[in-house]
This record gives structure tokens, C-alpha cells and sequence, in this order.
DNA sequence: CGCCAGGTTGTTG
DNA sequence: CAACAACATGGC
């Protein structure tokens, strides 16, 4: 076993499975369980990907507060998406910030299915993965770990997202520098880890999981699942 | 009240 | 290429 194995099995065994990505049900604010065990409807995938977009740097409560108007005004289709102004999207979705940002993003996102997909976000699947992570990332307002969590939650391709929390967390286990390009850091897990979706997508959820509870921008150490796997905890704790 | 949240882009030295 | 600013709401 590898160092991001066991990671990968204390966080499971502590938190149990996550089931990401989060998903509303019926403009409820239910998550749905058991969902990565089917295919991903069309609707599901667009919600996916614009969540992807307005959680960028935002807390997932605003988000999900915008996916809910979104879905209740009956804007959860690329062609509604297409009709409507960058203006009133920026209105729907205010909750997320940056709202006058993220709206001129799900345009440019809207178009990248309309003109490139065919208009069928479905369409994607026709790509290779090379192919569909360079398309996504041509896509103004779509940087690495948004294409990421596209590409593994909404269209079920193996590549392990990095994101603020994968940094701080393997950082504090010492084993990254911390200031690595995203995808040196990627590849390093990829590479470690058994290339399975499953894996890579309950493994990310374990780690927001756990930078939430336990290792914070200030951590809380004393009752942390993985201290004794930790770096940090030696040093500081 | 201040800080922070599952980033990305544009500008500057 | 690194460092920094801009983007903005809501929860604690």
C-alpha cells in the first residue's frame, strides 16, 4: 500500500462514504445517496457543471441556494441557459458571489455545449479524455480543478482533483511542497493511487470532509482521524 | 465584526 | 514566471 492509500482507507473508515458530487433533488436540498452507482441523467450533468463553476472559491451553501432557484425557475436546460440574459442569470445565481463572474462563465460554458457539443452536453463522451479536459479548459471561466470536477462527477472520467484542501491537507502529511503545479500533483496521486473513478471520486469528498472537521486553515488536531499519519501534528501538535 | 469559502483571470515587475 | 488584485454573497 501507498502513502495515498492509507490516507484513503483512515478517512473512509473514520467518515464512512460521502457519496459526492452533492446533488439537489427536486428543488429540495436533499443529497442523493447511491447516485455515482448510475449513469448521470443530462440535467443531473448540467447541474453537476454549473455547481462546479459557482463553487469556485464560495461556500456550497450559497451555491446550492443558487442551483435550487435555478432549478425552481426552470432554468436547468441549455436552452433556457441560452435565452436568458447574462443580467438575469447573474440575478438567479447572486447567492454564489461574484455573480456578475460566474454568469459571464455559464454563458461562455452554455456556448462551449451549444457550439461545440451540438448542444448536448451528452456529446462530451465522444471525446477522449485529453481531448475533453483541453476543450473544457479552452473555456473561458473553466481552470483545472473546475474541468476536473466536471470531468469526474459529471462524465465519470479518471483524473483526481486538486483543489485548495487536497493542497493543505497532503501538504501538512508531508507529502507534497505544497507549491507544486496542479498537475504535477495530480499525476503524483493518480499515479499512486489504483486508477478507479470510484476511488478517486469518494476520495475527494473524504478529504473536504476532513479539512472541514478537523484540518481547517487553523486546525484541530486533538481528535484528528490521521494524526498519527501527520507531519504537522509531530511538529505542532 | 472579521474571516472564510471545494478558483480563475488579468496585470505587473 | 511569481506575486497580487479583482471578483461578492452568506454563515459563523
Amino acid at each position: 500500500m501507498t502513502q495515498y492509500d492509507i490516507v484513503y482507507k483512515k478517512l473512509l473508515f473514520a467518515y464512512g462514504h460521502q457519496n459526492w458530487w452533492p446533488i439537489i433533488i427536486n428543488g429540495g436540498s436533499e443529497y442523493l445517496s447511491e447516485f455515482n452507482k448510475r449513469r448521470r441523467t443530462s440535467m443531473e450533468r448540467l447541474e453537476i457543471c454549473l455547481g462546479a463553476i459557482l463553487t469556485q472559491n464560495t461556500n456550497w451553501k450559497n451555491v446550492e441556494a443558487s442551483l435550487i432557484v435555478l432549478k425552481e425557475s426552470g432554468s436547468m436546460n441549455v436552452q433556457q441557459l441560452a435565452d436568458i440574459s447574462r443580467q438575469e442569470l447573474a440575478y438567479i445565481i447572486r447567492s454564489s458571489g461574484y455573480f456578475n463572474q460566474k454568469a459571464k462563465k455559464i454563458k461562455n460554458f452554455i456556448k462551449f455545449i451549444q457550439y461545440r457539443l451540438s448542444g448536448d452536453i451528452d456529446n462530451l463522451d465522444r471525446l477522449d479524455l485529453p481531448e475533453a479536459r483541453n476543450a473544457l479548459l479552452s473555456v473561458w471561466g473553466i481552470g483545472r480543478e473546475t474541468a476536473d470536477s466536471m470531468l469526474l462527477y459529471a462524465f465519470d472520467r479518471p483524473v483526481f482533483i486538486v483543489d485548495a484542501y487536497t493542497r493543505r491537507i497532503f501538504y501538512r502529511l508531508g507529502y507534497i511542497d505544497g507549491d507544486e503545479e496542479y498537475d504535477d500533483i495530480r499525476y503524483q496521486i493518480e499515479y499512486d493511487l489504483p486508477q478507479d473513478i470510484l476511488i478517486y471520486k469518494e476520495y475527494h469528498g473524504l478529504l473536504v470532509k476532513h479539512a472541514k472537521l478537523f484540518c481547517r486553515k487553523k486546525p484541530v488536531c486533538e481528535e484528528c482521524p490521521i494524526q498519527g499519519l501527520c507531519l504537522f501534528y509531530e511538529s505542532e501538535g
